[in-house]
DNA sequence: GCTTGACTTGGAGTTGGCTCCAGGTATTAC
DNA sequence: GTAATACCTGGAGCCAACTCCAAGTCAAGC
């Protein structure tokens, strides 16, 4: 697979592909001969990953890291999971946060339309 | 009260405060006759909101819009309400994605013990 | 009356995360 | 064979959101 192939896969830019990989985003994609990125199914496995991480707000160095300490293979995996807990709780505390917003959000809705309701009646009398 | 005062109070810093103001994602600072800023309850208010609001990952300009229309008084309550219900509708997005994520994580998490323990049952053998 | 410390401003600098560009190579289409 | 197209690289540029800095004002304490 072309990295305009994954590129609409997936709706990243080529541009951000080669940065996330060139950054240590994702392991080293498959080549051609010719040096020109083959994306294998475990290549798109990875990108897709990535991007559902970063999309929830995980910061790109976390990430690397965690690329870093899967390239050095089994003897990483106690390493590997601290790093996905704290990661995990991160996103727990920031999701619990963003839903009291998102109640706060509904309230003062609620407020706007009892009021958008009273000036209208005001204007009709 | 003072700048630092509101400082210390939210966990936002001096210039954080400030750059909200001059910005507009906050009605402008009541202010002492010698131009010293001295935040009201009302100020503090919009303090707290703001933060809030940008905790929860809503962009500045947004903020600075509905300051301005607040600012424009009472004919502004439908577009201010409409603006809210756009950004509410952005957040419940983003929450369910990042849910979904969570999910991901704690299956993960759950591999990864697995094989850990897997790990060191070989090793006492 | 002078130092200290908290405030003021405008503007420059920084960080994270892309995004764009110039210059080059390789394959395909005519 | 040459033009178009898709890829490559290193590095510069850009945007959001702060964060820092220099130069100045002012009140309080010694």
């Amino acid at each position: 697979m072309t990295i305009s192939e994954v590129s609409k896969k997936y709706g990243l830019s080529v541009d951000t592909l080669r940065y996330y990989e060139k950054a240590g985003l994702i392991p080293p994609v498959n080549r051609k001969e010719n040096g020109i990125r083959d994306y294998t199914e475990t290549d798109c496995g990875w990108v897709e990953f990535i991007k559902c991480m970063r999309e929830a707000g995980l910061p790109i160095e976390v990430l690397t890291q965690y690329i870093a300490l899967y390239a050095k293979g089994n003897r990483t995996l106690q390493q590997r999971k601290n790093l996905l807990v704290t990661e995990r709780d991160r996103l727990k505390e920031r999701i619990e946060q963003m839903q009291q917003t998102l109640k706060r959000l509904n309230y003062k809705i609620s407020v706007y339309e009892q009021r958008i309701v009273a000036c209208e009646k005001k204007l009709l009398k």
